[in-house]
DNA sequence: CGTGCTTTTGAATAGTATCAAGGCCGGTGG
DNA sequence: CCACCGGCCTTGATACTATTCAAAAGCACG
């Protein structure tokens, strides 16, 4: 039930609460595991999905199969969205961690939409945001040497990470995850991330990656003027 | 006057008969020349524009001033629009054609919204048309080598040009500019010019780049299996 | 006709991707 | 319990691509 949920930050909040009801009683909230396919490249595109708990990544291949991560999403984040209209989705959704995600199909999203303006609003307003933020990241991709690539996506993955209770960010992808995201291989990351422990940007343990200084590694990516309120 | 607009494609169509003409009243539409700053990066946002005629470029720069160009607008897209919320424009604007461009305000765009669901639908659905042509573009750079990167990016002039009335398409923008699309320098551009020149993809009249055959660049980039529905 | 800007091309350099080998760790099966 | 296997991580060597530097030519403008 949409009105019971601990989820603050959902989108579907800001509809009527008869509206919210209406959402809540069609709707239906799959468990997924982490590394679980949401939908793929290419299939149907039947409704939106609002991520109720858990970290998700946006993903996009070519044809030999490589693939790019093209965001990172969280809770909060609607997904799928971007293929109203068409066909198929141009692109592919994965969980990075153990999440819960709602299904909400084309039709009542399509009413709540025209009888709730609030709503309404507010999704374009998390476009819009996304806009900006990918439009940013285009920036940095460009501009960016590959260490400063690095820190750019760890502190993309912290920010799109749920756990941020302690001072302290960790980070469970893997080396070659985090290529797909900056456009690089596991071998370079492997790399910068060994230089940045030397000097003393971050710890690893054992494959972990943690944060202890998030204001620091900003600092080094300073020259870029992030604007970084995500 | 909106009601008798030449431009069918603009958003605010959307609105009821009544709001087109009070939003008419509200607005004005100066007239930019080439090369025009529509606004600056750092800049206090007041409101939104629409542009009626021309076409303009999106720039985010670093703290040295190297500019990149995060994204293309034509008529009948919206500028300035991120930045709700926010106070200040994250991103600039400046105009690559003299052009004709409508300012409306944040309160009679606010008011428009809640009281349009049409409106205020259709500019949700054009953020995110462009977010994911945004991230289509960051799996292109991050994936691409040089030569594909400047097809990539003449193509992508192409697509956000006006004057597709012939079947040739006439590019006027410099070897810079196209570099600051694609995050390269004007020296790679040039080069790869050069290449497909000889290659017979494309002519040139003095600087001025003459794309005869658009399927046949775009075949050169079917292995990014590009969903070309702009 | 000179000046300044863009374009083009070559050469040197720097940076990144690729290839390869070894280490570490967890899981599996004898 | 231990040996083996496979996956991921790390590091070095090498090849390749892209950037930078430099110079000359072309064009626009006063």
């Amino acid at each position: 039930m949409c009105l019971e949920c601990c989820n603050q930050s959902c989108l579907i909040n800001n509809c009527t609460l008869d509206w919210i009801e209406k959402i809540s009683s069609k709707k239906n909230t799959p468990h997924y595991p982490k590394n679980q396919f949401i939908f793929f490249e290419g299939s149907l595109v039947m409704g939106a999905y609002f991520i109720k708990r858990g970290q998700v990544k946006i993903i996009s291949s070519n044809i030999n199969g490589k693939e790019q991560t093209v965001r990172l999403a969280k809770e909060g984040h609607m997904l799928g969205h971007t293929a109203f209209g068409l066909e198929k989705y141009s692109i592919g959704a994965v969980t990075l961690s153990e999440s819960e995600i709602c299904f909400v199909d084309n039709r009542t999203l399509q009413e709540a939409f025209l009888e709730n303006p609030k709503f309404t609003i507010e999704v374009m307003r998390f476009y819009s945001r996304e806009l900006r933020k990918s439009e940013i990241r285009t920036k940095c991709l460009a501009m960016m040497n590959n260490e400063e690539k690095v820190i750019l996506g760890l502190l993309y993955i912290a920010e799109t990470s749920n756990d941020q209770n302690s001072n302290q960010t960790k980070i469970y992808l893997s080396r070659q995850e985090i290529a797909q995201i900056i456009g690089t291989n596991s071998e370079q990351v492997s790399r910068v991330i060994s230089n940045l422990r030397k000097d003393k940007l971050l710890d690893t343990e054992d494959r972990t990656i943690v944060l202890h200084d998030l204001e620091a590694l900003k600092a080094t990516l300073s020259h870029y003027c992030i604007a970084i309120e995500y």
